[in-house]
DNA sequence: TATGAATGAGGATTCATTCAT
DNA sequence: TATGAATGAATCCTCATTCAT
């Protein structure tokens, strides 16, 4: 079950810990900035001392990774289901998309907090080994998915699959930061209009 | 011409620095990220002293705002022209993708720059009023553009301009990232497929 | 008992912490003067890392502001009830000369610090919000006992209480320098010697 | 004529250059203080540049103790003939109060700066040999006038001419602070109340 | 487990001074 | 003579991390 390293076999109340310093970081996050996040701040927030984040995490490294970790899972959990529920190439481009939104609607502050991460991750020399999340992966994934049903002719096959999936990925990363810079911001409306967008520019035509 | 402040009169030398120096955290700040490129790196890779900086800077916010501001002058001289030639709103449409991925292929690293600062000063308590490129007013201009082809019946009226100007900018801004992560990223086939998806997003259906 | 912000609830080890820090303020003001007195140099004179004065102190303002309430705190403990024991004008300008000169022969470097801090708060932009230790309120103070005692008819009526309480306290401000400057100087002799300056100077004849 | 090492035998050009420079350092750390007077902002107020300060200049010090001795000619071909024009005791003392707090209204700004410059110099490693203004010679100076007086049986001789003078030059060095914190301070008032005060305070009785 | 204490590196900025022109 | 250019030291501050208790 368990991939990678190994199981750190933790007990309840590290468990518990870990998750509580893991909230206050994405909220941290959430509000003033990566590049303001400090381990201080962070500590603050949870109601710890400072010592207690290192004495739980190996690093900052660590726990940027584990807000990273939490979005996966989660966001996993709830899209899967929801995109491999529809059979058909527009279906699914739907399907990720509004599940995609739909999500980060009810997760406001771990998105806002990753796409802080995954911005001032880029230029560093942030080793990959750890960084799962890294933008290429959901934007792979994504582009198989297409040409899945490019192949099977129920989408266009004028275009490169991986463009698009760059495109839908950026149009969908692109709200987090929509919405805590314009409390107004309608992310509803947005899901419908990207929806149409990506149906019309990959749909066939028939 | 342009009023501005006062027309800082500046000698050649200094201009000659100031540009070496925009240009040495163009380059940094691209290649290391906006959070890592301090003034010392930036004047290691200049190969002057860190004090220089301070000499022809105010301080590290006027530097990065030369280079915001180096950006929208360069841009809008190569983009203006190219958009407002075209009269249609499938033509305006392209153009304004077509010419801005021009512009970020020929000035890679300034554009890779220029999004992490805007990533980066999001968060910070910047003060509004100099910055310019300013993401949303990006996003305001070219939702009125497309707001007014709708009215004139050029472009498809069932989406919010709004909505429609975040995708496209994110596709745009999607590429320098891209880029600097992905030495095969092939910008003019993306120009492409970006082109035909919101051309067939947004084109009247007759 | 004082309400003050919040009582900051401190450990033991960050009382004495602090108070070490604060001691070695004090005496490298005292040597080196004000301008000379940089973080670095406190610490090690305390033998600290310089990091540490800013962990307890929030900045080198608040390390200032705390000589300067060490200072209000003694002093008015060590002066009030000598001066407020006093009945008669005479008696109580005596009192305030002797016991001032008394409590600076006793904490020599903590004067000659707050003078030196006194002096180069003066120029800069210092809010004048926390300084209780204000010049002009020491003299106000004294002058508003001056001329209590003229109304009642027990000192002199013919001067400006103002002028005579701006007297006293430069005589008064001088000792510190004058100690560290002359190893020899004198200060009961001095203090003698200003008590009867100023008794002469403001008895009533008869 | 001339003491001192030897005369440097300057041009006129080079003379007026270095009147001009430290007039605007007299104005500069009476306006901004002494620790906030950077060659650049003198440069700045005198309309020149910061290199032709050193051009001048051997270094900051020497500007410095060219302020110092700027005052110390001027105040004493002011105040000496006022002074030595008194026969008596008690007329030496009010001419020598008289004539310095009359100079000091009359170069506000100068003796502003003299005093930021005295307070500045205390701690520092004052390599004492320039420094002719030493305070202590000041006070020796007022101190050997007041010994004469009390030999002749023309002043009190009950009291240390030593604490007396220092007194009567703390006495009248606050007044140059008291002007720049406090506009209203009425300088001919004030120097009429010191007057008595230090007359009534060494006046023989009889 | 958890804390407070402590360190040291890194960063922005100011400044006196030097130097080529 | 005078300037602008350039340097490097010094300073305050923030922060991730380590450690004794």
């Amino acid at each position: 079950m368990q991939p990678g390293k190994a199981e750190p076999d933790r007990t309840f109340i590290e468990t518990a810990r870990r998750a509580q310093i893991v909230d206050a970081a994405i909220e941290t996050i959430a509000e003033v900035g990566y590049a303001r996040a400090s381990l201080g701040r962070i500590a603050e927030r949870a109601g710890i001392s400072r010592g207690l984040i290192s004495y739980h995490f190996a690093g900052k490294e660590e726990l940027i990774s584990e807000i990273v970790r939490a979005l996966i899972e989660q966001s996993r959990a709830y899209m899967l289901p929801r995109i491999t529920a529809e059979s058909t190439g527009p279906g699914t481009v739907r399907a990720y998309i509004e599940s995609n939104l739909a999500f980060i609607r009810e997760h406001r502050n771990l998105l806002i907090a990753i796409v802080e991460i995954a911005r001032h991750r880029i230029g560093e020399g942030t080793p990959r080994r750890r960084l799962d999340h890294d933008p290429d992966q959901a934007v792979s994934v994504l582009a198989q998915l297409l040409a899945r049903f490019q192949k099977a002719g129920d989408l266009r096959t004028d275009f490169d699959p991986r463009s698009v999936a760059i495109a839908i990925r950026a149009a969908i990363d692109a709200a987090p930061a929509r919405m805590s810079v314009d409390a107004q911001f309608d992310i509803d409306g947005y899901a419908r209009d990207i929806v149409q967008v990506f149906d019309l520019a990959t749909r066939t035509d028939e």
